[in-house]
DNA sequence: ACCCAGGAAATTC
DNA sequence: GAATTTCATGGG
């Protein structure tokens, strides 16, 4: 990987097992979008950028040298070798196989841990495009803007001082008052994300349950998508249709030390060959 | 009108 | 305690 940088962009070479739309489109970010150039558009930690994969050269427009390392770098996970983790859980199961196979270029990003809490509130009995809506309505409500059309995602300080009403815009319904409850419980302490970085994995997600609203599913992906807990295996709808069809017998502590990526791949394969679950 | 959506809380049995 | 219903909202 050799990072060089030209006026207002960034460009790595050498980037491997990414693919942008199989990362940036596939249900665990819900702040990009395509732009008319092929890229992706995106706000990250108070960051709007555009990005763009030409083979194995990664553009970032909007980004000195200095915040790629600070900030892209690590929030597209480009340290971790993923081709030697497709090697390794592929000989787990032949469909996994398959199905990292199909999209070989999922990473799991390093989102920011109150973001991912949130958005995966909110994602709960909600489809990716309404959930997406949602969060977009969130933050040009209350986020910092940071550009001419770009917002920061709303800080736990300013959603903590709001009541569940002052979210009635977003139309988020009976998710908005499990958003102030985990925006006042991150202020006050009470629940402790960084924390949940290192305690051992059932003490992480009941630290994240203290939430109203926020249960094992929910939990996981936040662990997996904001906290990079790789090992989280969240099951939702799709997943456990896929256990049932794909993997009986299997349960997730049969997927090893990087089962959210398998989980990943077995998720988003399952969603684009629907046919394989029927009757699940 | 009906069903579903990257679920979880509230209620009922 | 386990199974069912309800919870807002939008789209098919």
């Amino acid at each position: 990987m050799e990072v060089t940088s030209q006026g207002n962009s960034v460009i790595v070479s050498g980037v491997r097992n990414l693919d942008l739309a199989e990362t940036l489109d596939c249900g665990q970010s819900f702040r990009w979008a395509e732009n008319e150039n092929g890229g992706f558009h995106g706000v990250a930690f108070n960051r709007a950028v555009d990005v763009y994969l030409d083979g194995e050269n990664l553009r970032i427009d909007g980004c000195t040298q200095e915040e790629f390392n600070l900030i892209w770098k690590n929030y597209f996970d480009l340290d971790l070798d993923y081709g030697k983790i497709r090697e390794d859980i592929s000989r787990i199961h032949p469909v996994l196989f398959e199905a990292s196979s199909y999209a070989p270029g999922i990473r799991i990003l390093k989102q920011e841990p109150f973001e991912a809490l949130c958005t995966f509130i909110i994602s709960q009995n909600n489809n990716i495009k309404r959930i997406k809506g949602i969060v977009q309505r969130l933050c040009e409500s209350f986020g910092e803007k940071i550009g001419d059309n770009d917002y920061a995602f709303p800080t736990a300080l300013r959603l903590s001082r709001l009541e569940p009403d002052d979210l009635a815009p977003l139309r988020a319904g009976f998710r908005n008052r499990y958003i102030i409850d985990g925006a006042r419980k991150v202020m006050s302490g009470e629940v402790d994300l960084e924390k949940c970085r290192t305690l051992p994995y059932e003490e992480a997600r009941k630290e994240l349950m203290k939430i109203v609203g926020v249960g094992v599913k929910v939990a996981d992906c936040t662990l997996l998508f904001g906290l990079h807990r790789i090992e989280s295996f969240p099951l939702d709808v799709w997943m456990k249709r896929a256990m049932k069809v794909l993997f009986p017998g299997m349960k997730p502590e049969d997927f090893g030390e990087y089962a959210g990526i398998a989980q990943q791949y077995i998720f988003h394969y399952s969603r684009m060959h629907p046919e394989l679950l029927i009757g699940e």
